[in-house]
DNA sequence: ACGATGATGAAC
DNA sequence: TTCATCATCGTA
């Protein structure tokens, strides 16, 4: 049986929450507009699938490394917040803020499947159509996620929110679980473009 | 392979 | 004031 996500889950090392959000379940609530369904929402669900971790002061990839600033600020609120930002004038990035409040650290979420065996979304019409979202960009855009969504907290008031999942429980510690270094952060230096705090889950 | 996109913050 | 960035898409 699935559960929400608590603080408590992210109230750790964003490295080793990165690692363990692979195989949750990434829920968003989307209110509907067409004219025949104004008033109603729905909820959809995709399986985490990559992460990134972005782990304190010292981390010179992390948009935190150099103290706080008016974009970076989500990130020393408490673990649970979300926190997006806007890049290359085009693209929102979906974080959640992990540790302890004033201790900048997140994951980034950067891919989601509803591939087998989870079949997510078996109760929608059009489920048995995999549909893979590749790319941090690429699933805030489907999922509706930008700038009204940041410093808020997960939870389903909030319309996004994280389950945990059978299927995730079993990932602890096993071989489906890739770790790589970091996407684009080359210039942040051998050191730290290196660490191999990247997490990506093998589906076959 | 390259240019456009155009917020945000750091370097100059 | 200029430049690079936790990226993606369209065009060549």
């Amino acid at each position: 049986m699935n559960y929400e996500l608590r603080k408590n889950f992210f109230d750790r090392s964003s490295i080793v929450v990165a690692r363990e959000l692979l195989g949750c379940v990434l829920c968003r609530k989307l209110n509907l507009t067409s004219s025949r369904l104004r008033g109603t929402s729905k909820i959809q669900k995709f399986k985490i699938i990559e992460t990134e971790g972005y782990e304190g002061f010292k981390d010179k990839a992390s948009h935190a490394s150099r103290g706080k600033t008016v974009r970076n600020s989500p990130m020393f609120e408490k673990s649970g917040t979300i926190y997006v930002y806007f890049t290359y004038g085009m693209h929102y990035m979906l974080n959640i803020v992990c540790g302890a409040k004033g201790h900048p650290s997140a994951v980034l979420i950067r891919g989601l499947s509803t591939s087998p065996p989870t079949p997510l979304l078996a109760k929608e019409r059009g489920a048995e159509q995999k549909i893979n979202l590749s790319g941090p960009a690429r699933l805030t855009k489907y999922l509706k996620i930008d700038k009204k969504l940041n410093n808020k907290k997960l939870g389903r008031k909030t319309g996004l929110w994280i389950e945990d999942n059978p299927t995730s429980l079993k990932l602890r510690g096993s071989k489906q679980i890739l770790k790589t270094p970091r996407i684009g952060v080359d210039s942040a230096g051998p050191i730290w473009s290196k660490k191999l705090w990247r997490f990506v889950l093998k589906e076959n």
